[in-house]
DNA sequence: AAGGCTTAATTAACGCCGTTATTAAAGTGT
DNA sequence: ACACTTTAATAACGGCGTTAATTAAGCCTT
């Protein structure tokens, strides 16, 4: 039910978003490639490809050979025509990266985070000092930037300007997008980290090619993001998706977000690294922090009944958690990432199967499938980068 | 990320289709009034509304009037353009109502379901019947029928031709759909009775105005529709919203799904008066069908601490499911219905909203209102009754 | 009752854009 | 060199929304 206006000069809009987009992700392609594709004729597909070859934004890159006739020429987006900057703010640390527009990591910049609670403040200078470093290592110019993505995990509400509510970092209602961009005269596009990973796993990794996918991040905290239709849902007040805060076990263990049986307090890594130190009467597991707890604790299965009856444990409550996405979402796929979801799911993938074969209808069971990221944990930044492009894309490439 | 071509005669369609739809949900209006909604020039108003009067889709309907000037006409969808069916395919009975197109109800039928499982051919043969019955009783000819939705209890799967899978009536893939249009030359949409409920409360209901809503509905069985970007969601298989076997006590109730703990069964009628037996050591409460039973359940509240007790487990229990909903699409509004959703909530509805506060992030909470539904159980018929109308007004008019 | 004023609706000139049909370009193969 | 094939660019055409200018249709004052 769209109530927009269609007026003459948005049908070229629309083509130029349509043809740019598809050289992008599905790069490089000739003009016949894209007038059979798009289903338009071919002397469109050529105007409209001159204007973006005029633009810039689209290069030729070789002819394809040919036996007989006029060889096609390959088409594909400038990789130089801009950079974009990909900033993943976490919960330890900022991580400034800087792509081409084929993705090719052009520079990088980190910065530890060492108190809990850092002030936006200081988040902000990390992320300006991060982009200052990157461009000079690139040596590209500021007006090379299409735009920067900020990935920031805690829940992001879009608005005339986008606001940072992160329990986490104890930041309630922060103003990142305008904070940065009072400092960098630069498109800024500020977004929860789990979408912006999703995102990047939707374009580049495990969710290329679906309509429908979820994907479900464990970490500390557990999040998804959800593609509906090829788009990344967001809700009302772009906080859709926040799986780690469903109840699985209704009156069951006290998460930190104040309610009970959540599932992040069951298969987030403090949840279960609680629950194997309680299956152990209090002994807790050596390691300086989550990450080399809970991977002590995937090794300890070998020898360990109580570790393994703890992860079996944990794949029930994942697979559980999974197939209530399954039952509500009806996706094609489910892709576990987050630094404990790869971690648990290299061993427990075929139990997680299990278990959501047990709770989700069979039917849309059957229509899903349940696999790993392709991408990493530090696909945020990545994934943040992605947003100006998204923007571009949309656009038909016209830069605002 | 539109992949699709657009030409220039698609501009036309486009514009056809805003009018039209703006006209036919928030009709009667101006021209002035469409071309200030819409963006589009006076003129193009004009002439696409000339187009549509001449197609005999809308009708002038009396002027404004005015304090100097040449006052304005309103402008109507056409109520007797055309007629359309919808019929509501439940687990007791199957009804078929007959509308015009400002929704008006000319004409119902009603066959009552006698056996558990009833075949899919004496369910078309009512569906048949039906439409004879209320197209003699309005005095129409079939010519003027546009389309006949149906709304089936159970999950619908599109494709090619809609296939239905109904645990509870005992189907499983019964191509409805191709057996009703091999009786009738008519065009025929099939869909989930959750859905076409929720399609009515959307246009007609409690939904209006909402972008993003989830449609709560509890009675034997519960489920809900979701609508995302004021689109009603399907996921890739069409069973998205099956919210009754979401996992909600991890380990606890045996559904009749055959998984434990779903949400079904807790709140679901059966659920509830199972719940309330035990509660009272195996006595049940008289009554001839789970209607009358649960009502009386209510009924008791007044004087038994029991069913007391029972209800407000009830309560919390639905509002934990209500707040797995807020926090994973965080919709502007949750609308509760079904029979026993109307029912519960006419009394449970702050303690429903309690309980969802309780258990859902504090965020997408404040930003949800969680209501009852204005239309009653029986528009699952009329909500089917729109799906042919969508159609219609997404192809700006145009019957195939 | 007539002329002035205001708002609505239509008409006219214009420009954008994709389409089909035609022509030019750029290869291979004999 | 010539025929053949396939790609790319031109040219003529038609659909459609836009702005600007008229025409239509009502109030209000004198």
């Amino acid at each position: 039910m769209d109530l927009e206006r269609t007026t003459n000069r948005i049908v070229r809009q629309r083509n130029r978003s349509a043809l740019l987009s598809k050289l992008f992700l599905e790069g490089p392609l000739t003009r016949q490639d894209l007038a059979r594709s798009t289903g338009l004729s071919q002397p469109a597909v050529s105007n409209v490809v001159g204007d973006l070859i005029g633009a810039g934004l689209v290069v030729e890159a070789g002819a394809v050979e040919s036996d007989g006739g006029r060889p096609s020429m390959k088409l594909r987006v400038a990789p130089r025509y801009a950079v974009v900057a990909g900033v993943d703010v976490g919960e330890t640390r900022v991580r400034v990266e800087l792509f081409d527009l084929a993705m090719t990591l052009l520079a990088s910049a980190d910065y530890p985070l060492d108190s809990a609670g850092p002030a936006p403040e200081a988040v902000v200078r990390h992320i300006l000092s991060g982009l200052a470093a990157v461009t000079e290592q690139a040596a590209v110019s500021r007006a090379d930037i299409l735009g920067v993505g900020i990935g920031v995990s805690g829940v992001v509400v879009q608005g005339d300007e986008a606001l940072v509510h992160a329990q986490t970092l104890g930041w309630a209602g922060v103003p990142l997008e305008r904070l940065v961009r009072a400092e960098v005269d630069l498109p800024v596009h500020v977004d929860n980290g789990a979408k912006t990973l999703g995102q990047a796993e939707m374009w580049f990794g495990a969710g290329r090619g679906s309509r429908h996918a979820v994907f479900a991040l464990v970490g500390s905290g557990v999040g998804a993001a959800v593609v509906t239709n090829g788009v990344m849902y967001r809700g009302s007040s772009s906080s859709a998706g926040e799986w780690g805060h469903t109840t699985l076990v209704y009156g069951g263990r006290t998460c930190r977000c104040g309610a009970r049986g959540c599932l992040e307090a069951y298969v987030g890594a403090e949840g279960i690294l609680d629950r194997y130190r309680e299956a152990r009467r209090g002994r807790v597991v050596p390691g300086a922090d989550e990450e080399t707890r809970l991977n002590a604790l995937i090794e300890a299965a070998d020898d360990s009944a109580t570790a393994r009856r703890v992860l079996a444990e944990t794949a029930g409550y994942l697979g559980a958690g999974v197939a209530n996405l399954i039952n509500l979402f009806n996706p094609e796929r489910v892709v576990l990432g987050g630094w404990a979801g790869m971690a648990l799911g290299a061993r427990l993938l075929p139990a997680i199967r299990e278990a959501a074969a047990g709770q989700a209808l069979r039917q849309p069971y059957e229509q899903t499938e349940i696999e790993l990221g392709q991408l990493g944990v530090d696909a945020v930044a990545l994934g943040a980068a992605t947003l100006p492009i998204a923007q571009l894309l949309a656009a038909g490439g016209i830069r605002r």
